[in-house]
DNA sequence: TCTGGGGTCCTAGGACCC
DNA sequence: TCTGGGGTCCTAGGACCC
């Protein structure tokens, strides 16, 4: 049998918010999107207060006032700084480890199984405090969508403190009949009503049912998720993080626009931050999209509409980029709606894999390479952004962000470090 | 007035092939 | 009235995740 265990933060960003502010201890803390939108992160004193996760803020401004709820806007250099270090403390545990995302990593414990796991695993959430203070919780079991189910009840039951361990098949008849089929990592909004409409509402339910039916009925993906429910391992530990497929820059307009030229300098910007991903991964675009659109709960009837521009040979020339992205956004804009939001996707070829064609000129590449080289080293020196095509504009008129709570980046800035 | 951003995977259906 | 059979590839859209 194979061994996962899934160390999951607790209230990730709210946590981080509080590392720097101990003033936040013991109250209820809540973090919003960008653009301070929606409610993105919760303490479980504002989930005491019924504060739903995506919570759009001006519907809940009551509540927070009237309990004095500590409202922070997303600070994301701050939240993924910590990441690293909590996940780098993971790290020391085992030597099979899979990032799964900013707050979760799952650790391969085969190797550990002469270990009482529960104390492991206790150390482990232990250590992660200490050095990072970051609480965490953790799930085992003998497949992924166990130990994250487990990871539910650590997190839920009192009883557990943050550690549960659902490798044992009667402790997984006790907890899965008991468990809403809701909770289930793979089953979302959609499809947990329809289970029910079926007689399948707990986990135990979805466990019991033959694998090949539900294949038929809903998707080969629900029939793994019932085969790793009844302790099947079908989804390995991925250690080596897949390269990406596609690299999306996208964001709500700080107001609504209806000019041409502000969104065009947005577009420029998103090319741009799209553009130093894939410079970061080393990769190549194949085709570019742009997107545009008007907020869907507006009163006024929905616009949205994109553009996608295949490259003749994948590129990583921000210039040809930015000119690519300009032109879609002429096929897309219309006169005459207030737009919310644009966003530039990049789909990527893997560097190295495609074919040249004859009349490309090798040596305008390497110009280009000096071009990106020297505009990362300047940027680099004197931040982020601080050299850029003057397509992005020199102010962010009417699109830059809202953020009316931003807390200091404490462990990414000089200048916000804190003073004690 | 005010409703996030960044991803992946799967499926259905159409276009196309012989 | 009646209109093959078997296959691949691509894309859009939907569902899911955090």
């Amino acid at each position: 049998m194979t061994i996962f265990a899934l160390a999951d933060c607790n209230n990730f960003y709210a946590s981080c918010e509080r590392l720097f502010r101990p003033a936040l201890e013991r109250r209820p803390v809540v973090v919003l999107s960008n653009n301070d939108g929606c409610i993105i992160a919760r303490s479980n004193e504002a989930k005491a207060l019924g504060i739903p996760m995506g919570a759009p803020l001006f519907q809940w401004r009551e509540t927070l006032e009237r309990h004095r709820v500590v409202v922070c806007s997303a600070n994301f250099s701050l939240y993924g700084d910590l990441s690293r270090r909590v996940m780098q403390v993971l790290g020391h545990f085992s030597p099979e480890m899979e990032i799964y995302s900013i707050d979760e990593a799952f650790l391969g414990l085969d190797g550990f199984r002469h270990l009482h796991l529960d104390t492991y695993a206790r150390q482990i959430r232990q250590t992660v405090r200490q050095w990072t203070g970051i609480p965490v919780s953790i799930g085992i079991g003998p497949s992924k969508t166990l130990a994250k189910l487990a990871n539910v009840v650590a997190k839920k039951v009192p009883r557990a403190k943050g550690v549960f361990d659902l490798r044992d098949a009667t402790v997984q008849a006790a907890i899965l009949p008991r468990m809403p089929v809701a909770e289930v990592w793979g089953v979302g909004r959609k499809l947990a009503p329809r289970l029910a409409r079926e007689g399948i509402e707990s986990a135990w339910d979805l466990r019991q049912r033959d694998p090949a039916w539900l294949q038929a009925r809903y998707s080969i993906s629900l029939a793994r998720t019932a085969r790793e429910l009844a302790g099947e391992a079908c989804l390995p530990l991925e250690e080596q993080p897949q390269p990406r497929q596609q690299i999306l820059s996208s964001r709500s307009f700080g107001q609504r626009l209806r000019d041409r030229a502000p969104i065009e300098q947005a577009v420029a910007h998103h090319v741009r931050l799209a553009w130093e991903k894939l410079r970061g991964q080393h990769s190549l675009a194949g085709a570019i999209t742009v997107f545009l659109r008007t907020s869907p709960h507006a009163a006024e009837p929905y616009y949205g509409n994109q553009h996608t521009v295949e490259l003749p040979e994948p590129t990583q020339d921000l210039a040809r980029l930015t000119r690519l992205a300009q032109r879609a956004l002429r096929h897309i804009y219309r006169k005459g709606h207030a737009y919310q939001k644009c966003g530039v996707l990049l789909n990527l070829c893997e560097a190295g894999l495609h074919q040249g064609d004859l009349f490309t000129n090798p040596s305008n590449n390497t110009e280009r390479e000096t071009l990106h080289a020297t505009l990362e080293a300047i940027n680099r020196r004197f931040g982020r952004g601080s050299l850029r095509l003057a397509s992005e504009g020199f102010q962010t008129h009417g699109w830059g962000m809202q953020q009316n709570h931003r807390s200091p980046s404490y462990t990414t800035s000089w200048g916000a470090l804190p003073r004690v």
